[in-house]
DNA sequence: ATCATTGCAAACTGTTTGCATCAAG
DNA sequence: CTTGATGCAAACAGTTTGCAATGAT
């Protein structure tokens, strides 16, 4: 099922990273498709399949990938990270209960009427209950802009 | 400074709570003015002013006050927890390096081209540099919702 | 008198780090 | 050979919990 060493290999290179056999895993567990997963879940994923890494190799190669931008990084229901490798522009939806990531495409969301529509869209487009979306926009003071 | 205990008593009264001394301390401390606090910073400022609250209590606390809804709960840059005692609706504004949190009005940031002039509105009305927002939506999945 | 709240310490979760060993380039 | 990656264990931060003592109603 794993995509050839080389493809791997040369992917990395060109993100400017080395090879290692972690990073080929991880990359294959990605790519196989689209995923949401935490540091721990893929863990044990991956131990499930026999690929016993350790979680700090996990943690690390996570925080690697992500800084290349070969995947992302968001916030599950817990605040724990969770790592996406769709990388096409697209919010989120993360249930409160289950913890269940789906993504949600950018203009399905983005309507005209933004604040309402957009739980109205999202809750029609997708059948899930969306709660009264509160923004936490991540920026830079202006204080902080200039240091 | 601190308002009159019998009117923090009658508040927590008709919010079901019961009234002790560190809730009227946290309360009086959030209703100084609009404030925003984590747990162990809101810990460390309250033993600056002579009331020495544990740790625990205070989070303790925090998570009762926001279950009964006088408070809201929102992640700092961190992703720690961050007490806001202003109720109206508004969105935040984060800053990824100082953990400066600013109230964002929703009309400001919700104008009429969503996803893009969400970030130009805020910015110049905040004077903020905005990431490119992407949602991460709460809510409950088809699933969870009959549960 | 009853039952919730406090404070302390210990537990826990998610994540990071130090360091000796090992693999990639 | 040089530098970066691994794996383990220990360290950490933020938060929660168990429990006996205390305080509110």
């Amino acid at each position: 099922m794993s995509k050839k060493p080389e493809k791997t290999r040369d992917l990395l290179h060109s993100f400017g990273l080395r090879y290692s056999k972690p990073r080929n895993i991880i990359l294959d567990y990605f790519h196989e498709k689209d995923r949401h997963t935490s540091a721990e879940h893929l863990f044990y994923d991956l131990k499930d399949r026999g690929h016993n890494l350790s979680l700090s190799t996990v943690y690390l190669n996570l925080s690697v990938l992500k800084n290349a931008g070969l995947i992302r990084e968001l916030k599950g229901a817990m605040g724990e990270a969770i790592f996406d490798s769709n990388l096409s522009p697209h919010h989120h939806l993360v249930c409160e209960q289950c913890g269940e990531v789906m993504d949600v495409p950018i203009f399905t969301v983005a309507g005209e009427k933004p604040t309402y529509l957009l739980k109205a869209h999202a809750e029609q487009a997708t059948g899930w209950k969306v709660k009264e979306p509160r923004l936490e926009l991540r920026g830079l003071c202006p204080t902080c802009q200039n240091t």
